[in-house]
DNA sequence: CGATTTATATAGTGGTCACTAAATAAACTG
DNA sequence: CAGTTTATTTAGTGACCACTATATAAATCG
């Protein structure tokens, strides 16, 4: 009975599914989400899958940079150069805690904690990215504060890096962001100590 | 032909099982360590494994424990009540950086990132370990900052998150403990400027 | 409309995962 | 030395992993 007459639905939306796979990914991580979650969210097969986006490893990488595109911190207008530097820095930390606690779900930053995951591959990508916004963020000191550009980055990184981690363990936004203003007050006492010492 | 005469060895040494566990955890983490590994490593079969050790988060769970008892930073003595507090605070931040950079292949504090494991069970215990050295902390912090000891608690566990994940992306040792350092000196200019505020 | 291309559907692949049943050798106990 | 316990051995388990060979339906295009 039954014989043949096997259907097909029209091809999928490959952008929305791009969507599906980094909201799977930021909430659970890249080795955590399988070809099996991702097909099943999308609501296709694996051929469809890899038809369009390659491997598992590639759709993360889409999926990052979709993320980067939606939600990146806006630095260009955080570290303006006619802003105060200690302003800026300090709106840097405080707006990265506020993306990173905002989402019950969606916690801390997916390029970050991409860059923990066990894949080798997906290691890799996550950590050019973050490469990426580390250098804004050094190029932007080597202008407004040359004589320890290095020492600041790492501190801001770390600071980042450690937001991130603990926002993904559940610190609350609240707690999140009194850090971040910390650490911004710290910044700017240390841009004065050094500018006073530096004119002295 | 070679009928039979199967052999057998005696029992394996369980504690050092133990060790070379917690070595593979450290470096690689709790998901990317299987069976395979941990027996391979220890030169037994898996029934032995599970004979000694039950199950791989119990033995995940065992490896911590060494860990925490073998490397865990002495807060005991770091945080020694009659030290200035300030200088107990630097000494902890920079301890735990020295520590995260020391070793080549075994980076970062093993806990810290155990809470970021996929497996459950594996990141409660890491978060329930974490948790005991994040209270001892702010026990401290309660005697002798009373005013904010949750905010610099908050900010010392998010330096030291951020200070474990960098170490295990490569951060040298020497620009993890400038970031230590750097933190230390900006927790002792804040309690100079509340202390003087208190007594204003 | 007919030919070609594209992307779907079914139904798998071999590999690895944590873990175990059954048999037996060593160690321990009386 | 005999009986019991303990921990080893071999040889698997089913579940899941990322990924794919083959067939065919829809979409595209002359």
């Amino acid at each position: 009975m039954n014989e043949k007459t096997r259907q097909r639905r029209s091809a999928f939306d490959r952008e929305a599914g791009v969507a599906i796979a980094q909201a799977l990914f930021h909430e659970r991580g890249y080795d955590a989400v399988s070809l099996a979650d991702l097909t099943a969210a999308m609501d296709i097969n694996p051929p469809s899958f890899y038809a369009a986006y390659g491997s598992k490893a590639a759709l993360f990488e889409r999926a990052m940079l979709r993320y980067a595109h939606e939600n990146s911190l806006p630095l260009d207008e955080l570290l303006a150069p006619d802003r105060p530097p200690a302003e800026a820095i300090s709106a840097l930390l405080l707006a990265a805690a506020k993306q990173y606690g905002r989402d019950s779900i969606l916690r801390g930053c997916m390029i970050t904690e991409g860059m923990r995951a066990n894949d080798q591959a997906a290691r890799q990508m996550a950590e050019n990215l973050a490469h990426g916004g580390i250098q804004a963020i050094r190029a932007y000191l080597d202008e407004v504060h040359p004589q320890d550009a290095q020492a600041l980055a790492d501190y801001i990184a770390v600071t980042l890096r450690g937001l991130s981690a603990s926002a993904c363990n559940g610190m609350s936004s609240k707690r999140l962001m009194e850090v971040a203003q910390a650490a911004g007050r710290f910044i700017a006492r240390e841009l004065e100590a050094s500018e006073s010492t530096a004119a002295s």
